[in-house]
DNA sequence: CAAATAACTGACCCGACGGTTACCTGGTTG
DNA sequence: CAACCAGGTAACCGTCGGGTCAGTTATTTG
């Protein structure tokens, strides 16, 4: 019998929902076990159905893969918008930036994210992004050289702080626990100050120690929605 | 007929040299596709040689990627083992073995290094892999401890300081181009460079900007040999 | 309540891949 | 020069996994 991991109230056909869950399982899998290492049967099991009722919502596994590097992309666009209307200068908004993103990154509901394996995807689907990403990091860059210019961030090479940031957050895929030592906010606010301090203009002597004390809430923003409605014609 | 990418000076037995070659084009692979993404015969064709004649050098495929993560750990803890003796606080002593183990792991005799995918790896194995790379975490944190208390390092959590830095090297593997803009040693001087400010007890006000003109050379040491010799019993 | 449609299942197909085996071959050696 | 053997090869096997499809069950709708 079909179950969907409970999140469906039993009768209605919450397509959407089920999708998105379909979404966060699979990128779940996926940053555990690698794109290859992961059959659809797995997933399938996890969500308590057969890998064939996958095939209502995702036209195949590869299309799996792309969907979720997208909705990860969505992600960190985001967090790219909001830091550039918040922010005072550059440092501001390139740490506002990292922040958010790591903490959806690290979140429940925002989460479904595959970092690697690109090259799994078809040409078609990895060119577009790998377009998104370059237009993230760009983004990024360009704060970079903001805070270059106002002073709040050292004359330095902008691509390889952004590298060294991105690397720096995302790795924490690899070692985040959830229910673990540490929050996801909290070790969002750690890192970052961790970086900003690399990379400041003047750079403060101390650091806020307690993540747990010193990590003020940024209010979450719902994951935006996942692009195609309905299953494919 | 038998090619081994011209590595082998024709006839003689180097068994120990081809050994080495395969384990680092296996790594190569591994860390582009993904160890299920990487089929025998891609690596086998890659040397000239059909999948066949790997067994001749490899029980398995997994004790391929077993011996490919243990190399890796070998160059983690000399490069370790090194700064210990060089360093002279706590801070030094870090950013040297940073630098010099991602001048090793970025580099072409020490490269075969694989990162991810420990768990596709038979129990065993893993934590033997897992065990060694708690020592180089271990080791990590015990010299940032130590610069805190001889006040070379700002007062922060080690662990997960130890964690922003690995993640910020390891991520180099994603977007490092031999023949790219930078060498291999330019990028572990200018990525220690910025690590070594975001931890240093007085953060320095500027960075040096052209890492080709700053990065003085570190003796590369040779890796050190693979473990087995002659085939398994 | 019946017809239509959406969701899901179980069985199946087929290609890819890890691993094995029987056979070949060319250089070393007694 | 005959015997030997390390190092290769080609062909094969079994399994696993993505994808399909006919048919069953659930749900909506007229």
């Amino acid at each position: 019998m079909a179950v969907w991991k409970n999140v469906v109230p039993a009768a209605s056909a919450q397509y959407d929902r089920k999708r998105e869950v379909l979404l966060r399982e699979a990128a779940a899998s996926f940053n555990r076990r690698g794109y290859h290492g992961t059959s659809l049967a797995e997933i399938a099991k996890k969500l308590g159905v057969t890998k064939a009722a996958l095939y209502t919502y995702v036209p195949s596994k590869e299309d799996l893969l792309y969907y979720c590097h997208d909705s990860a992309m969505d992600t960190a666009m985001e967090s790219l918008q909001k830091a550039r209307e918040e922010g005072a200068d550059g440092l501001q908004k390139l740490s506002i930036t990292l922040r958010r993103y790591l903490e959806l990154m690290l979140g429940e509901e925002g989460g479904y994210v595959v970092l690697l394996e690109e090259n799994a995807m078809k040409p078609v689907h990895m060119r577009a992004i790998v377009k998104r990403r370059d237009q993230f990091e760009l983004g990024l860059r360009a704060l970079v050289e903001e805070g270059i210019a106002d002073g709040s961030i050292v004359a330095c090479n902008a691509k390889l702080a952004v590298f060294m940031a991105m690397g720096a957050l995302n790795w924490s895929r690899k070692w985040y626990r959830p229910n673990g030592e540490w929050t996801g906010p909290q070790i969002a606010f750690a890192l970052t100050q961790m970086l900003e301090r690399s990379l400041s203009g003047k750079p403060g002597a101390s650091l806020v120690l307690d993540p747990a004390l010193a990590a003020p809430e940024v209010e979450l923003v719902e994951a935006p929605a996942a692009r195609p409605r309905r299953r494919p014609a």
